[in-house]
DNA sequence: AGGTAAACCTGGACGC
DNA sequence: TGCGTCCAGGTTTACC
């Protein structure tokens, strides 16, 4: 589900109830979700959340006995309810908290996870991503020595890639938060189609490929993100991206550009859109 | 090492 | 109405 946009609206939302509170219990209504739940988890039991941030698409709730490592997967969403609302299906787990409220995860299709970081760690999931596409919205959880997003950066790094420019910028070790919604709204803004080799890329390109990413992830993170089927940020509202998207779900309608017809192509396993005629 | 395919899951939309 | 097929906002892992 969730790219950048959706999680920073996700931590948005959920930071005003959760810093501060307690964790008075931690429900588990199945022991795995993408992987088993770590047992470790329960190390949080009493302590206080003191921040919630974000890596990437993961998001992070930090105690002094250590942090909760969060990923929303395709389905996943985290809300925060009052105490007796009933759980549906796929509720897989609760943290009640001192407020009397709950922290709630949703997550039909479980590619989502929730995993254990010990205090003064990186988690190995973190290990390998790449450099935060915002710098203004960059954690501290990022290695100190990674580059910043630059044009000179993508530049350097696609030199010799035959991967297609699509693959190689949802690459998380090429920048992270890009997902396939927001990799086709930033290609056709930079102007370059996504079947490219991005070892194609000139500079200018690149320069066009930064401004874009960045200025569509700030825009949309504003707009409160993109709700297809059923993203919600945690006090229950959609967001208000979709009205603007250029490309993404609109095979066959007319570019708001020049008129042509949305393309759609398979790049890899998954469906790539594209203006044939604005994109080069 | 870079690049690609398969794997993990469920639900909804579509065609017959 | 029912069933099979395909598709979906992600990422790891196993292979060439």
């Amino acid at each position: 589900m969730p790219e950048l946009p959706e999680v920073e609206t996700t931590r948005n939302g959920l930071a005003p109830h959760l810093i501060g509170a307690r964790i008075n219990k931690i429900l588990l209504r199945r022991p795995n979700l993408r992987w088993p739940i770590p047992v470790e988890i329960q190390t949080l039991n009493g302590q206080f959340i003191t921040a919630i941030t974000r890596r990437a698409k993961y998001l992070l709730m930090h105690t002094d006995a250590g942090s909760a490592l969060w990923h929303l997967g395709m389905s996943g969403s985290l809300r925060v309810l009052d105490a007796d609302v009933q759980p549906r299906e796929h509720d897989h787990v609760d943290w009640q908290l001192d407020s009397g409220k709950i922290l709630r995860f949703y997550d039909p299709r479980r590619f989502g996870c929730l995993m254990f970081q010990a205090p003064d760690t990186m988690h190995p999931l973190l290990a390998a991503l790449g450099p935060e596409p915002l710098t203004e919205l960059s954690s501290e959880h990022a290695s100190p020595n990674l580059p910043e997003f630059t044009a000179d950066y993508l530049y350097e790094r696609s030199r010799g890639r035959s991967q297609v420019v699509k693959s190689f910028l949802m690459d998380q070790a090429t920048v992270v938060g890009v997902g396939n919604i927001y990799v086709a709204e930033s290609l056709f803004q930079a102007r370059v189609k996504p079947q490219r080799a991005a070892g194609s890329l000139n500079r200018s390109e690149c320069t066009r490929l930064v401004n874009a990413i960045q200025g569509i992830l700030r825009h949309a993170i504003a707009r409160g993100g993109t709700t297809l089927r059923d993203f919600i940020n945690p006090d229950g509202a959609p967001g208000y991206f979709e009205q603007e998207l250029f490309v993404y779900g609109r095979e066959g309608e007319p570019c708001k550009v020049c008129g042509q017809p949305i393309k759609a192509a398979k790049l890899g396993p998954r469906q790539s859109l594209y203006c044939g005629k604005c994109q080069r």
